[in-house]
DNA sequence: ATTATCTATAGATCTATAGATAATGC
DNA sequence: ATTATCTATAGATCTATAGATAATGC
């Protein structure tokens, strides 16, 4: 059973692109990585751009990214993502390697940014489905399911920036948590009289 | 009265890092901003690394981060921060820069980890400050101000992200005032019965 | 003397192409 | 024939150093 050289490949340029940011990366690194000459990798993709393209689609079909959820099989609710991103404590390189390509995706005529630009907008419509399904239209404030969806993307993102820069400092898995009481909380009826349903005490 | 060509040359060289990364910005392309050979720019900064460590040490003195509030003279209240990302809108190129570095400052041995380091642990205290000061010590869902702090700084930049990414779809002032709604919700009392002030009705 | 610039250039990389060599599959 | 690899190499960059030239400040 001959080894997947493109898998092989592959996995090892998320490690590099990871490491080094996708520009910081030099195809000798992932050949090196996997045993092959610089060119020996250009055999399998005819380009940096391709193979950065490739590794994106494999995320897609694999899961390997932090937020792949659609494999989950069962309902996910907001707890399934608690979960995951506990196990992402476990993952730090793969973090990392989707925080920089992303981040690096901003920048002018990036060959990722359609990628993410797509993956950011899918994920947004799931999340304020699984918001809806969970919390209903209304939530703490004022705050509708359309808001909390790119809001949930971005403490993500954003605690996965602090947490790779300081990991002691930062519980990533109960700061999530944290955000995730926020959009749970209990708000008083505005009127100050009637609840809507099986309020007040139990 | 001469050009201060070392402010001209940090400034082009911000945006220079913001359009292509630090790893993808050349001196070069930063000399070519300000009429000087690639040379020139480097009789004024050494070499590449203190170029950005200069930058970066420029938005501390003036105020040039996306976050950088010390100069608000007053007291600087979730609102003054709300009023800053209106702004922010209208200075993409800079939001661009901050929001690159700092993602590439995760990578192995940058030359700018620490810097952010610090002003990620800075932003915390104080923006925790902020919350209590303004909210009290107890917010919605049991969530403390200490936690809030990571939370408001992850959204900014998660926000930032999306917003750069997607800026027709992603209202990035509106969405932060959302959070602060979940931050400011009131919250029903815990046992149903006594409110602990000038609860209720009005 | 010091400051501001420039030309020249060494020394590293890096991507990608060309073309050889060997093995495998028909 | 096709697949897997390699050596060789062209052509671009890029950082940083060396050393020249001119202007400015004392």
């Amino acid at each position: 059973m001959p080894r997947n050289r493109r898998e092989e490949i592959l996995l090892a340029a998320l490690d590099v692109f990871g490491e080094r940011g996708y520009q910081g990366a030099s195809i000798a690194a992932v050949a090196e990585r996997v045993g092959l000459s610089q060119q020996g990798v250009l055999h399998y993709f005819p380009s940096k751009d391709r193979l950065l393209a490739e590794v994106l689609r494999l995320r897609d079909e694999r899961g390997l990214d932090v937020i792949a959820l659609g494999n989950s099989g069962g309902t996910i609710t907001l707890d399934t993502i608690s979960a995951i991103i506990d196990y992402n404590r476990e993952r730090r390189g793969i973090v990392q390697s989707f925080t920089v390509l992303s981040a690096e995706s901003v920048l002018d005529d990036h060959p990722a940014a359609d990628f993410f630009r797509d993956r950011y907008r899918e994920s947004r419509e799931w999340m304020a489905d699984i918001v809806r399904a969970e919390c209903g239209p209304d939530l703490p404030g004022g705050v509708t399911p359309e808001q909390a969806a790119p809001l949930l993307l971005a403490v993500m993102d954003g605690l996965q920036q602090q947490w790779l820069l300081q990991p002691d400092e930062i519980d990533m898995p109960g700061l999530f948590r944290a955000f995730l009481a926020l959009l749970r909380a209990n708000v008083a009826p505005p009127g100050g009289r009637e609840g809507d349903g099986g309020a007040s005490p139990e």
